[in-house]
DNA sequence: ATAAATCCTACTATTTTAATAGGATTTCTT
DNA sequence: AAGAAATCCTATTAAAATAGTAGGATTTAT
């Protein structure tokens, strides 16, 4: 029940790109920088979300990327979708595979996995690039708090 | 975002026990085939359930594997838990992890995968084996029906 | 005694993961 | 025009996880 390193970094990536938005491209270097990832790793995941029209990227010096969406429009499922296929946790419940499970009829789990499948789509589906961007302000803020307090 | 084979069949081999709780020791050769699971494979699967105290066994002839517990004390996730480790998407929201994600403070995509966390376990947490039992007996109802009214 | 079952350790092929390597191309800046 | 800073692209690879197989040792009902 794990998510790969690509889904957890291409959520950082796109959630930086958030942080940046309107400022112009942001350099893969920066991004990787700051978020601690491997750039020619990123660079790969990123090429995902770019061909999945995510991202658009600007060549040359003084190039990068920028969201291809306002980061309200953009939600982590979006993402993940991307770089880790369907959200399904057994194949069974994969919508995108058109043969059905051959013992569908006596697959009682199935219902199980679907149920998995909907609560996390329910979760990933719901959150925006620019819900996290506000929530690592409010977060920033308090943590301002609190050093000032010492 | 995937379930190994190991924690579905693990699943499917309690359910089975479940479906014949009362009835003496099953033998993990019928719920292979049952099941259409490798039996060897499944014998390593409930090795470990075995080991963590949701099933016991019974050997030689006529031997075989029984519920520890009824079908109401035990859920899915127990079972899942055993075969697959903690649910977690991603380490840093591991509760047995007891060393803190390195970048925790700006790590605001932690807060999304713990509610992804949270919402399997939800699911999984909330369905024992005997209500998928009693599931089970309602489709075969319906079934029935259908081929009745042919 | 035999057969049916659990128990146990080790091995292995395949796939996935997580990168790394090395360059080709594009474009801004000077 | 040159150089630097970037994206773009293909291939390779080391390590780990996955999904089993193989081959027997042990236990117990009949």
């Amino acid at each position: 029940m794990k998510l790969s390193t690509k889904g957890q970094y291409g959520v950082r990536a796109m959630f930086d790109l958030a942080q940046h938005f309107g400022q112009g491209p942001v350099s893969l270097k920066m991004v990787a920088e700051r978020q601690d990832i491997s750039e020619h790793y990123l660079e790969q995941i990123i090429a995902g979300l770019r061909k999945a029209g995510l991202v658009n990227s600007i060549r040359g010096a003084q190039g990068g990327y920028i969201l291809s969406k306002e980061p309200s429009a953009i939600t982590v499922g979006d993402i993940i979708r991307v770089l880790e296929g369907p959200v399904a946790p057994v194949d069974c419940v994969n919508e995108e595979l058109t043969e059905r499970c051959a013992r569908a009829d006596q697959c009682i789990t199935k219902m199980i996995w679907a149920k998995v499948r909907d609560s996390i789509e329910q979760v990933i589906d719901g959150i925006t690039l620019a819900d996290m961007v506000k929530e690592a302000e409010k977060m920033r803020f308090a943590e301002g708090n609190y050093m000032y307090h010492i």
